[in-house]
RNA sequence: GGCGGGGUAGCUCAGUUGGUUAGAGCAACGGUCUCAUAAUCCGUAGGUCGGCGGUUCGAAUCCGCCCCCCGCUACCA
């Protein structure tokens, strides 16, 4: 039978193996996640891509400075890497390697297809040379040496201007149809900003033919072709998309192809945008959905760098704090899309108003008194009033809030919905003050009850809301709630059915989830 | 140089197709409660909406000029 579950594929960059995980590949990397988290919890059956780009000069060229083979080198730089995602919390479903056996073939079936459609063709590439670092450079990063002569920018040594016999990918053959594409598919390209960067500064002036393999350069995948030549490392690495569901003809290629969104770096924006889609094109491929490009993450304002030495290392910080304390700024500090900032100070508010103080200590206070007054079990509640309608509103409203906001990746905005009913059950504590109820007996132990029984609802509600961005969090306040099920296979339509918890259902507080960040602690 | 984005309270930002006294969060200040992680909750203060000029009954919102900041500018990934 077919599934006729709705699917969605989301991808991120395969991330270079010449430099171990930091915070931007945390950035874009956790931005995934909680969104493939957000749309399992939706009822979508997801795919989500993570992985390596290990080919090309520059890994051959630092795993000869270190000793090793260029895959030595990546398989250690692999293990960085999933170390990392682990402690993140990263649900990836695949972790592709380019270096992968089905990815090599993937690769080379692609270019073949896109040979055989008959849009790569032979000619001279022509470019300034090092030959002392064997590698080309670009017009505009030789550096004007005496007497007219050429640099090279690395090294400093006079470059030469050579050709080489490559093949050619006709990417000008497909200007028109990009530029349609782009008018008919105002969400292709997101966020929109970038649209006229492209836009103007690449296609308008005309699509140029790219050259797509490399006789230079050994580490690569082996083009097939009669010549001893290695595949571009672009015309390579994009391919994985397709890798990864088995294409040609995998189950999960029907499944899940075309790709909902490639998160990206807005470095590598603009090949998402020209050889991805217009090889597509040529292979007669259906283009992906959606190509989204994040900013970049700076460090009290200033560009990161290790030269500079003001570079956040996340996993330290997860390792410090916690992984979702880590994921909680990321996702909320910053608007995806846009370059973010990130300070001790900012960190540290964020951690000790939003996740201490708002969350941390609501649960902390509804289950005290949960304990206190009802010996730890959930009470079945009397007639609900209007502060009790109040707060079960701002429930049930989140989840359509929250679509429409991860439709767009805005997930700060649907962090701030979530904290909406956060907020309000700590306001209804101070409004039904429950202490005085239970003290002066007013109202009497059923309204004790219902405002207990909301509070348990408002926390049942918030756990879910929050599962997809703070995972590690949820599942803590599921089992102090007294589940003794995994949150991560409960749904989002649970967030809308408000009186759900199970009445007798007996609690179990823990420690606190946030404990404050002090002063002198403040690293 | 070319193209694009932006300059709104101390900080980070929202401000729909121009319309009543320009908003939020945090920070600051004052107060309240005691269930709680000295948390919560309530209140106060704070802005010539980059500058100048124009259109309009009316502009942060439209037009022009100027100042400042930032991004992109093709085959390194």
């Amino acid at each position: 039978m077919p599934d006729l579950k709705k699917t969605f594929y989301v991808t991120t960059p395969i991330y270079y193996v010449n430099d171990i995980p930091h915070i931007g590949h945390a950035y874009s990397t956790v931005g995934a996640d909680a969104l493939a988290r957000f749309k399992r919890m939706d009822g979508y059956d997801v795919f989500f891509l993570t992985g390596t780009d290990e080919h090309g000069q520059k890994i051959a060229k630092t795993a000869a400075d270190e000793g090793l083979e260029p895959k030595q080198l990546a398989d250690r730089v692999v293990e960085r890497f999933k170390e990392a995602w682990a402690k993140l919390g990263i649900t990836y479903d695949r972790f592709i390697r380019t270096t992968d056996e089905d990815h090599r073939k993937a690769a080379q079936a692609f270019f073949k297809k896109v040979m055989d459609a008959g849009f790569i063709y032979k000619a001279d590439y022509e470019g300034w040379y090092c030959l002392p670092d064997e590698k080309f450079l670009l017009d505009s990063e030789v550096i004007d040496g005496p007497g007219g002569t050429k640099t090279c920018p690395d090294c400093g040594r006079k470059v030469e201007r050579i050709k080489e016999e490559n093949y050619f990918f006709k990417m000008s053959a497909f200007q028109k149809q990009l530029e349609k594409h782009l008018e008919d598919n105002p969400d292709f390209l997101q966020p929109a900003s970038r649209k006229n960067e492209l836009v103007n500064n690449f296609i308008k002036p005309g699509l140029a033919d790219v050259s797509i393999t490399r006789s230079t350069v050994k580490w690569g995948i082996p083009a097939p072709v009669p010549e001893s030549t290695v595949i571009y490392v672009w015309f390579d690495a994009l391919v994985n998309y397709l890798t990864a569901l088995g294409w040609p003809d995998g189950e999960n290629y029907k499944k899940f192809w075309p790709a909902d969104v490639h998160i990206i770096g807005k470095d590598i924006l603009r090949f998402h945008t020209t050889i991805w889609p217009t090889a597509l094109m040529a292979a007669g491929i259906p283009l992906p959905k959606k190509v989204f490009g994040t900013g970049y993450i700076n460090k009290d304002g200033k560009k990161m760098s290790k030269s500079l030495g003001n570079t956040v290392d996340p996993f330290e910080l997860a390792a410090t704090y916690s992984p979702d304390a880590v994921r909680y700024y990321l996702l909320r500090e910053i608007a995806f899309g846009l370059d973010g900032n990130y300070t001790d100070d900012a960190f540290q508010l964020r951690f000790n108003g939003d996740l201490a103080n708002d969350l941390g200590n609501l649960v902390s206070r509804s289950l005290t008194m949960l304990e206190k007054y009802f010996e730890g079990m959930v009470p079945k509640p009397g007639p609900q009033g209007e502060l009790e309608n109040q707060l079960a509103a701002i429930a049930k409203s989140y989840a359509s809030k929250a679509r429409t906001a991860m439709e767009h990746l805005e997930f700060h905005t649907t962090l701030i919905q979530a904290w909406e009913l956060v907020k309000r059950a700590n306001k209804y504590i101070e409004e039904t003050s429950p202490w005085k109820v239970a003290k002066e007996g007013y109202g009497g132990k059923e309204k004790l009850a219902t405002i207990l029984f909301s509070l348990m609802e408002a926390l049942r509600v918030t756990a879910l809301s929050i599962a997809p961005f703070l995972p590690f969090t949820a599942s803590a306040i599921w089992s102090q709630l007294g589940y003794s099920d995994d949150i991560h296979s409960h749904s989002l339509k649970e967030t809308e059915e408000w009186g759900k918890i199970p009445v007798g259902q007996k609690i179990a507080k823990g420690q606190p989830l946030f404990p404050r960040i002090e002063k002198e602690n403040k690293k």
